[in-house]
DNA sequence: CACTTTCTTCAAAAGAGATTGAAATGAAAG
DNA sequence: CTTTCATTTCAATCTCTTTTGAAGAAAGTG
């Protein structure tokens, strides 16, 4: 089971970035992304395109657009320019941060729009009510609709709550993990 | 716009379907089990699989399928025999219930399973760095795994809490929401 | 037990999403 | 400006998931 230190870092490298990529794609993006942050996290330094294709065996395409997306969500920077004619991208490493920030902008809306349809389906059967006061199926269904409509909006409250939360009373856990950043 | 309440309550129930499936499959489900529950779930009474597959326009075939995926959730039960020949479903009512039981079978297992993983690749680095004391790199990456360990620790016992506290300081909240429940 | 109706299962079709490969675009160097 | 290498784009391809449809198992009925 001893290997060679490059054998070694591989594997802990596919094992990382593999667990990342299944991760992350429960969250709803595509494991690939995962797979090239966690490889640029865990380098020692920037790292050019084709060099990522190498190690994830990814396509070119695959990889420029993966580090595009990446790009959008802050997740990866291109590195200040070496000599070399490529570009070269490193992980951002504030994970905290990217975690919340991701929270933010794509859990909090997919919650907000569904409070806004349970919303409009409570504003269709109070249409209908008014002109059929005594339909209790219509009241029924109402009662239910509200509840679901109630339950997404605490939802959207829990979710708002949480991306806070991360700023503010995680600091002592982050200060723990800031041992880790910037260390590129 | 003010159509028959027959129209309204297909519409409403549409929407609200339609909204929870999306819901729902960001979440890892299927879009047409979310579908189903919503339906079921707004419905007055139990409903047969042929108009569930009706009303919801999926096959005889992936309602069954469907409704025996939810039933392995506990999100449907099968209701008391009525007269009919055919086997009536309902929804379960308790949403906070459901969703404490799937974040701790679901989420934490995933987390855990990360943290294990992540874990082994420790392991390995560690494993190396004992033949090979000053490897630079090798440290590096070992500090960065161990920030990725962390990190999957604090998410899994984040999870954990969440389960839990769905259970102890919603019950205020849960008690808005219980108007709606066993009305069935 | 035979007959009818309902339910489940599973191979195949459809659909969605991710990846490739190659052509087009862009950027640096001579 | 031209050449060369790097990057982006996108239609075609591949892969994985979901749905269908039909066969057969199960359950209810007389």
């Amino acid at each position: 089971m001893a290997d060679t230190p490059e054998h070694a870092r591989a594997r802990a490298i596919g094992l990382a970035a593999e667990t990342m990529g299944e991760l992350i794609s429960f969250w709803g993006f595509k494991a690939s992304m995962g797979r090239i942050w966690t490889l640029l996290y865990l380098s020692p330094g920037p790292l050019p395109a084709d060099r990522i294709a190498e190690l994830t065996s990814l396509s070119a395409g695959a990889v420029s657009m993966a580090l595009a997306e990446l790009g959008q969500w802050g997740l990866v920077h291109r590195a200040a320019k070496l000599d070399d004619r490529k570009r070269h991208y490193s992980a951002d490493t504030d994970v905290w941060g990217i975690v919340r920030r991701i929270v933010r902008e794509r859990e909090l809306r997919l919650v907000g729009r569904a409070v806004e349809r349970f919303g409009e389906a409570i504003e269709v059967l109070e249409a209908a009510r008014r002109e059929n006061p005594d339909d209790e199926e219509l009241l029924f269904m109402l009662a239910r609709l509200r509840g679901l409509h109630d339950l997404a909006r605490i939802g959207y409250r829990m979710v708002e709550r949480f991306a806070e939360v991360g700023k503010l009373s995680l600091l002592p856990i982050r200060g723990r993990l800031s041992a880790f950043r910037g260390a590129s």
